[in-house]
DNA sequence: ATGAAACCTGAACCAAGTTTCAACTTGGAA
DNA sequence: TTCCAAGTTGAAACTTGGTTCAGGTTTCAT
C-alpha cells in the first residue's frame, strides 16, 4: 500500500503567513496592500474554521464568512480548500518552531534542552489547540506537508542529540531512533496534558518525562 | 475551544467484527446467516476502502462495489458512513490488542515486556498499514473512539508499569506520565519505521528504543 | 484627474456522493 | 409446500458545498 494522499509542490519557505501562502501559485499573490490584508484575513479565519470543525466539516463559505469577505474572493488567493490548508500547515509549523527553538537554544545542556523543549511545546499546544489539530490532520489532507513537518522537526532534534553527545552530555550512540522516540513522547504528552487536560501542571509533566528520558526506567543504582 | 467532533454512544465490547458493528442500532443487526455474511463483507471492504483512500475520499458506493453488494444494502446495516467507520475503529483496536497482549504477557520482566510490545506493534503496523491509518484518522472522524482507544491502551501500559515497579524491576514512581510517554514513542516509531520505512530492521529499532527507555540518555556510569 | 489593473461580490452552476424507496428474491420455519 | 420476514437491488431524489463568472468597486502609478 502506498500513500494515495495529495502531494505538495516543493515551494520554499517564506517568513510571514502571507509569504507562506500559495507558494505554488505566484500569479495568485496579492499585489496591493488591500490584497495582503484580505489574504491575511482569510488565513486567520481558516485557522479558526479548520481548528474548530476539522478539514472536511470546514467550508470555504465558513472561512469567508468569518473573514468578512465574499465567497469569490477566496479564489483570488487560493485554488482550492486543500491549498489554503497547505499554506496554513506550513505557517503553523514555522510558528511552532519559532516558539520553541530560542528557548531550547538557551538551555545549559542537552538534557535540559529537551526538558525545555517539551515544556514549551506543551505550553504552546495548550495555548494554540487549533495548531495541534491542523498539523495532525495534515496526515490526511496533505501528507507531504505532514511528513515534512515531522521530518524537519525530528532532524533538528537529532542534530541536537549529536551535539550533546559530542559534548559528552548524553550517550554517544544517540541517533535517529532516539530522536523519533522523543518526538513521539512529546506529541503524546502534548495531546494528553496540553489538549485534553486543562489543569495538569505542565512543568511537572515535563520534569517527570525528562527524568525518565535522562535516567531511564530501571531501578536506580 | 472544545471538541466539536462526533461523539460515540457507549456500547460494550463484543468479540468479532460483526458483533462489534452497529452497537447503537440493535434493530440493524443481521438476523440470518446470509445477513451476517453481507455485514462482514461490508466491514472487510470498508477497511480497505478507508485505509486506501482515507475517510473523506472513501465512498459508500466504493465500499459496496468492493463488497459486491448493492448500494442500498449498506443501509440495512449502517445508518451512515460515520457509523461503519466507528465499528471499524473498535474492531481494529481489538485486533491490535489481541495481537500484542499475549506476547507482552509472556515476557520475563517489565523492561522486556515493553521491548516485545514495541517490536510486535511495529511488526503489526507494517503488516496492517490500513489499521494504523484508520485508528489515526479517528481523531478527526470519531473523536470518542480515538480517545477510548488510546486511553485504554495507555491504561493497560500504566498497569504493567505499576506491576513492574511492585516487583522492583523498574523505578517505583512510574505512572501515567511515563505510560503516555512510552505510548507516544511507540506510535511515532511505528509511523517512521513501520509505515514509512519498509526496510528498517524492526527488532533493531525496538532494541535501541528499549535500551534508551531502560537506561536513559545520560552518559552511562 | 484618469485609466487600467487589481480586487471584490454573490448568485448560479455543477459534480459528487449520500440516502431513500418500492419492487423483487431468498431462506428457513411450520 | 407454503408463506413471510429478512434481505437485496439500483435508479432516482436530494444535499451539500466547491467553483465559476460577469459585472461592479477600489487602488494607485502616471
Amino acid at each position: 500500500m502506498d500513500q494515495p494522499r495529495s502531494s505538495a509542490p516543493p515551494g520554499e519557505g517564506g517568513a510571514g503567513p502571507v509569504d507562506a501562502a500559495a507558494p505554488g501559485n505566484p500569479d495568485k499573490a496579492p499585489r496591493t496592500e488591500r490584497g495582503r490584508r484580505t489574504l491575511r484575513k482569510l488565513l486567520d479565519a481558516a485557522a479558526i474554521e479548520f481548528g474548530e470543525r476539522g478539514f472536511h466539516d470546514a467550508s470555504i463559505s465558513g472561512i469567508t464568512r468569518r473573514a468578512g469577505t465574499a465567497l469569490g474572493s477566496f479564489y483570488t488567493y487560493f485554488d482550492s480548500k486543500e491549498e489554503i490548508f497547505q499554506a496554513l500547515v506550513r505557517y503553523m509549523s514555522e510558528q511552532l518552531r519559532d516558539h520553541v527553538t530560542p528557548l531550547v537554544q538557551a538551555a545549559p545542556d542537552e538534557i535540559a534542552a529537551e526538558r525545555v523543549g517539551l515544556e514549551s511545546f506543551l505550553r504552546f499546544v495548550r495555548e494554540h489547540k487549533e495548531i495541534y489539530r491542523i498539523i495532525d490532520e495534515a496526515e490526511f489532507v496533505d501528507y507531504a506537508s505532514y511528513r515534512r513537518h515531522y521530518e524537519t522537526t525530528v532532524e533538528r532534534m537529532r542534530q541536537r542529540l549529536e551535539n550533546g553527545a559530542a559534548r559528552g552530555e548524553i550517550r554517544a550512540d544517540a541517533g535517529e531512533v532516539h530522536a523519533w522516540a522523543i518526538a513521539g513522547m512529546n506529541v503524546f504528552l502534548g495531546m494528553r496534558y496540553g489538549l485534553w487536560d486543562e489543569s495538569a501542571d505542565i512543568a511537572d509533566v515535563a520534569r517527570i518525562a525528562n527524568d525518565m528520558l535522562a535516567n531511564g526506567l530501571k531501578t536506580r543504582g
